[in-house]
DNA sequence: CTGTCTACACTTGTATGGTAGTATACACCG
DNA sequence: CGGTGTATACTACCATACAAGTGTAGACAG
């Protein structure tokens, strides 16, 4: 059945170079579509069918699924089988708090320095987004969300908060998913950035603090209608 | 050679029942070398050799590894080895700083509201680290200072900030335990923890986070004479 | 003696077979 | 007809074998 081997993996390699193994390919891709709500919690996921469905063996899908869990975007019951994480409101007020606390302290050292470089990309970055939401492009304006806040870590100095976020920014990533088609959510976002940018750019500390603050809190406001509206994503 | 397939993992529960699997066994069990330096920077780990030193197959270790790439304690590289990180001053500081900014804020919410079971604990925590430093067990007084931590996250209704610092504290662990030896290290850091929590009791935000920030600022003061005494430890 | 080229010994990555454990459905007994 | 024991069909987990890439030592030509 299978054509050849030696062939099979660089035929894949055109349409999918994102990261070099295939687990991490296969890693990339669920967490995609887990956050994209593709696949909804609670669905049961087969390493034998995902290792069918992308061509390669189980023990790769098995890699994946346990750096998924690792960020409990998946739960792993031993012997019984591998089930998409319910979205967990407790667990997303408190990676949004633990967010807000690293993030605020980042936007304070870079009203004390920022690297210039970082700047010039923050502005590209900010109408690059301004115009994915004038198009409606969910998928890019959250992409070009993440990399403005990559930007700001970096900027500071502190590229390890952006990493620190990453692993619990999972329980955030699909609330947020569901929030941005509503109307005018996006729009909104934009100008938070930029006054976060205007406050770094005056140095002014509480400033900059606050209007991360304010940004962070915004996933909130939301919050009770995508819960009762989507009850079924929910855990407890 | 091998005795009996059958017999062979359940000969080994008795003696290290730590963790389910065997992939997580070899995780703590290699993570908690790696951090007790008994494993230098710098040098190669064998897949291979470390499977047959544990009496398992390549698989588990293998995931091990992968484990401990994602918080930075080993690099593999792809087709070339698997090595022990260096201690990076600059992530290092990194770490430092995200950790201050989360258990800042983790103090100053315990401040509102503070779990009262958590409370009772803590007190019992920092008499038993007391006891540890008193007998000079170094190990022991790590394992309660880390369980400080930890009960002050849950005591605060955020278990998932300790979550978020495990990620990251591996870069400031190997520096701690060069620290600890050193004359007289280990007492003021517990008077340390005795003031964050009399801040926590009198509802002190701002005594509470200065009292955190002093704390976790300690370990910068021996970085430069660690640094200076083991050049060999350090990557830049 | 020196530079290049090749074959080999190593590594990680992947494929595949097999084992232990759990849940479920069905037959069987009370 | 209700409750219990058993067989079966899954699962994650582990062991083993193989493939593919990398560094190095040694042969060989100049």
């Amino acid at each position: 059945m299978q054509p050849d081997k030696r062939t099979r993996n660089t035929v894949n390699i055109p349409f999918a170079v994102s990261h070099g193994s295939a687990a991490q390919r296969i890693e990339s891709e669920l967490r995609r579509s887990i956050v994209a709500l593709e696949l909804p919690p609670g669905i049961r996921l087969s390493e034998q069918e995902i290792a069918e469905r992308h061509g390669v063996s189980r023990q790769p899908v098995r890699e994946a699924l346990i750096g998924l869990a690792r960020t409990r975007l998946v739960e792993i019951q031993p012997q019984r089988g591998t089930v998409v994480a319910k979205i967990s409101v407790r667990k997303m007020m408190e990676a949004r708090f633990v967010r807000e606390a690293i993030e605020t302290a980042v936007v304070r050292r870079a009203c004390s320095s920022f690297d210039r470089q970082s700047r010039q990309r923050i502005d590209d970055l900010i109408d690059m987004q301004d115009h994915a939401a004038r198009r409606d492009d969910h998928a890019a304006f959250q992409r070009y969300d993440e990399l403005f806040h990559v930007a700001l870590a970096e900027g500071a100095g502190c590229p390890l908060a952006w990493e620190a976020i990453q692993d619990i920014k999972s329980h955030m990533d699909r609330v947020c998913q569901l929030t941005l088609p509503g109307p005018d959510a996006m729009l909104p976002l934009i100008e938070q950035h930029r006054a976060i940018v205007a406050a770094i750019d005056a140095c002014d500390e509480d400033a900059a603090a606050e209007a991360m603050g304010r940004h962070l809190t915004e996933i909130l406001r939301a919050l009770p209608r995508i819960e009762a509206e989507h009850p079924e994503l929910f855990s407890s």
